[in-house]
DNA sequence: CGCATGTACTTGCCCCGTCAAGCAACTACT
DNA sequence: AGTAGTTGCTTGACGGGGCAAGTACATGCG
């Protein structure tokens, strides 16, 4: 592999649009899929989220920072996001027995019931504003292209 | 299309799996990238990206709705980002002579070279990020899916 | 055992961007 | 021309999330 020399060149006109499309779609799809389920369900996506992978864990339970990393956000972040599940009684904390310092978030009946609700508009707006777009593609190719993307961005360079 | 029948059926395990892979590279790609050019550059994204817009512009001016558009943000939002770099001396804003109401943001020679110094390091983290990852793909009809995605989420449902 | 180091979580501070409201200027209608 | 309504931008209040520092527990090493 030519490293560097390469890395310098320009973008492709395809990469390049490639590129800007992303972006748009970065910034606009998260907050297209929170407009639609905090209309329909009362429920932004930060939230959602945390009580989806709750509901699939073992014992509908999770560490903090199990959670966190799932989610795709800081540990901090995901103490603030707890607290307020919390406070609307959608999830519990509970001492972690192996670990003095570790807590797990659990999922209560209320927040199972909550996330229930709110999935069908879930599902419809990823459907809507994403999946319906991509009909025609290859989807497992690609998932396997973003899993190398999601993965690199640990090693910052 | 048997339409909404088909929105309340759960998702494929690929279309599952593309989707929460693409919701981690939405969270997590942004801040990487990010992270790059203000450690290398001492530039924000959030700061860049409108320079970039603005060098590419006719006069290296725009109105501040025009920008805001191009960035995928509030007006709002572009008044704060603009305030900085005008604070900075990147950007310049002048009055907009057809319409006594608008402003152009301007981009400075200094802005300029400030663009072109974080330029290099920005593209490169692009692509070790991003572009590196398609190599086998077809960018040109993932784009036209963003597009699609892109398009298709200014108006809710 | 006792101390140093490391890890899990929380908290304080801050940046960024949104929404709603406000202001100024343009447009349309009479 | 005068007034009503609309548009372009700014501002105030706010929420979300990041980083760094703090706290509580755990672990390893003398």
């Amino acid at each position: 592999m030519p490293s560097d020399q390469q890395s310098s060149q320009p973008l492709t006109a395809s990469e390049e649009a490639f590129v800007r499309e992303l972006s748009r779609v970065m910034l606009a799809l998260p907050r297209a899929v929170d407009a639609d389920i905090v209309r329909e369900a009362g429920l932004p996506l930060s939230e959602y989220t945390p009580l989806m992978h709750l509901s699939e864990a073992p014992g509908r339970a999770m560490r903090m920072s199990e959670l966190a990393a799932a989610c795709n956000i800081t540990l901090s972040g995901m103490t603030r996001v707890v607290t307020r599940l919390e406070k609307q009684g959608w999830v519990e904390r509970t001492k972690c027995a192996e670990d003095g310092r570790g807590w797990n978030a659990a999922l209560t009946d209320a927040g199972l019931t909550r996330l229930e609700q709110a999935w069908p508009e879930f599902l419809a707006s990823v459907r809507r504003h994403l999946v319906d777009h991509f009909k025609g593609q290859d989807l497992n190719q690609l998932t396997v292209a973003l899993r190398h993307v999601a993965t690199s961005e640990n090693q910052p360079g």
